[in-house]
DNA sequence: TGTACATCAGTGAACGCGCGTTCACTGATGTAC
DNA sequence: TGTACATCAGTGAACGCGCGTTCACTGATGTAC
């Protein structure tokens, strides 16, 4: 086999360097549409940054939105395997801030990229309208995987429902730590919004 | 005072023109990028649908997407005025929901237009976007409604959630019966969306 | 190890497209007297 | 009522801008022998 294309060995410098102007890349953008704010800054612009020509700029992203994404899938991923295995004993709230908050630790060390991400994408409606339509993608793995654990082979209504108001409360959760101070705890801002749901919505 | 600037005499012919203008493109515009979607459909076309040019298509609206906004602030005003009127014996998440069930047969007749709007929203990302700025400036107000009711001057962490919570659930229920049939109960639909979100975050 | 050839990252220039603007104009409606 | 002038809705053509594509090319890295 080839060194090129052997995974566990060493890449190639040619793979080297594909990396090296990738990650550039994805720096320069998501510094700028952060600070400048995503409809004020041009593909030009973020390729000049990366020292790379515009044309290449679209040889490694489709679009200029795609510069931002990079590995959010995880987090649902994550989710979904830890969901079911949380004790009885927890009702669904309860298991589902027991799930989000053994996810916090993978989080809080990206915090920094977290907050830059969150700036460009509140700088710029077409950013929130991704977010939202993968916000509602997200919702609908929730309530399968909310489904599962209540023994159900669909989820109905009410794991919609309920998937939909605990990501809303954890997004919430995200957006406080993230406006907080850089040590805070998210896990406790986590609890607190969960908690806060139910003294709200029983009354 | 002339004829054109009294608001109570008949309008003059310019200002029927510029209305039958106006609305032409309006209902143009939220027929073609519901059906044809938001972004495969070009403001020539709009212009050309409703009879004029895209130079006036551009007299009228600023941009596309305002074409597609109208009235729609209307429902909050009228929440805020009905919310403190509740009778002290509901709690919160029953007053709430008594509101949005008053406020139904307003939005009922125009479920046909709310249809098409909906369609032309969710073929856009920018559009969802836009959606999703005016669902946070909903939530803000909402909040201080809560707040004013529990007597409180100023919204806090725990207003700002429920009213969140509650404006999903109440988007819920519109989705739920802009989706069934024409003849479908949307009051219905509130309630039992509230009925859910209680017995959800119980357990 | 050395040479000849293949691959592929990067580039410059030109282009298509749709939104939204600017400019100079026409013709219908409204106003003054 | 009639006439002269003012206003203003609508228009055509040209343009600027930024995203994203197409084409033809260069030069560095990798491969075969």
């Amino acid at each position: 086999m080839s060194p090129t294309r052997t995974p566990d060995r060493r890449p190639s410098l040619r793979d080297q360097h594909k990396d090296r102007t990738r990650r550039a890349l994805r720096e320069a953008a998501l510094q700028l549409l952060a600070v400048r704010g995503y409809d004020a800054t041009t593909t030009d612009e973020i390729a000049e940054t990366a020292g790379v020509s515009t044309r290449t700029f679209f040889r490694y992203f489709p679009t200029k939105e795609h510069a931002l994404y990079h590995g959010e899938s995880e987090w649902i991923h994550d989710f979904v395997d830890v969901y079911p295995t949380q004790p009885n004993t927890l009702d669904d709230p309860e298991a589902m801030r027991a799930t989000l908050v053994g996810l916090t630790p993978h989080l809080a060390k990206s915090r920094q990229a977290l907050l830059l991400y969150q700036r460009a994408v509140d700088s710029s409606p077409t950013l929130r309208g991704r977010e939202q339509v993968h916000h509602d993608e997200v919702s609908a793995i929730l309530a399968q995987a909310i489904a599962s654990r209540r023994g159900r082979r669909r989820a109905d209504e009410a794991c919609l429902l309920f998937a939909c108001v605990g990501l809303i409360a954890y997004r919430r959760a995200v957006d406080i730590w993230l406006a907080g101070p850089a040590n805070g705890s998210l896990g406790r801002a986590i609890t607190k919004e969960f908690k806060l749901l139910k003294s709200e919505v029983v009354r």
